[in-house]
DNA sequence: ATTGAAAATGAAAATCGTTTTCATTTAGGT
DNA sequence: ACCTAAATGAAAACGATTTTCATTTTCAAT
């Protein structure tokens, strides 16, 4: 266990979720500026082999990767503000356990995500149209 | 509308669904060899924005576009032959409306992905083990 | 404490799919 | 036929991920 890699674990767990090589690299580097980036991205990955996170991809070309939790979660991505809401599955994984069987399908993962956008943003985009619109006027 | 525009069209809705650009590109330049990379691409992009088909990501690098459908429908991802086998996912988009609402989230797209193995994989990936566990006696 | 092999690191380069640029060609209205 | 805007193809740029490689560090065995 060397001092990057225990910094490197240390850091994704206290930052909690979704986080992607960039965003911990940043973190890591203001506790120590020599961490290399191949490290934290050696190290998210070995996290990720021993299955404690696994690897979220919600589309915008950027890998994240989440805590694996007991409780199984969908998310909710906004488009906007790239935010990351998770909800409970618990409804839809029977759903999709009895789907999978019927195909003939064994499942080992699965991901459920809603994009759109998220409350601060829809209020924000509202008031730019409202903005818009009187200055048309 | 030219000729390139024309044959990527029909060529993308000829092949059904999940294509990639690599595949479509194969697929339009075995009738016309002069047809441009970039070009399949823009056209497959061109195809998203009008509403005819989405981005299908699965998290294997590679972007592959999905025609779209009236019936909105999730994926089961086989992780070994590729695979991508649709099913209907009725019962499951009225809970994520209701989950949407219940976070003040505005939903625009959803994705529902199982990710494991198909029946024909499975069976292959069994026959391996049977032999390597022959093998060892 | 010393040693040696294996593992880990950091910097740089390679990779690979996606996207943009730009010079040229083409389509389609007038 | 002409003109303008749109579309094309080749090549380059891009950006995130992954690999390479020389060096350093860990850790187990002495």
């Amino acid at each position: 266990m060397t001092p990057q890699r225990e910094l490197i674990f240390r850091s994704f767990f206290e930052m909690g979720k979704h986080v992607s090589v960039d965003e911990l690299y940043d973190k890591v580097r203001k506790q120590d500026h020599s961490v290399g980036y191949s490290t934290v991205w050696r190290n998210l990955k070995l996290i990720c082999k021993v299955g404690l996170a696994e690897e979220v991809n919600i589309g915008d070309g950027v890998t994240r990767y989440d805590r694996v939790t007991k409780v199984p979660h969908g998310h909710l991505f906004c488009l906007r503000c790239k935010r990351v809401i998770e909800f409970s599955v618990q409804q839809m994984v029977g759903i999709l356990a009895h789907i999978s069987q019927d195909k003939n399908f064994t499942p080992e993962t699965f991901k459920i995500e809603v994009q759109g956008y998220c409350d601060k943003c829809q209020k924000e985009m509202n008031e730019i149209n409202t903005y818009k619109e009187t200055a048309k006027m």
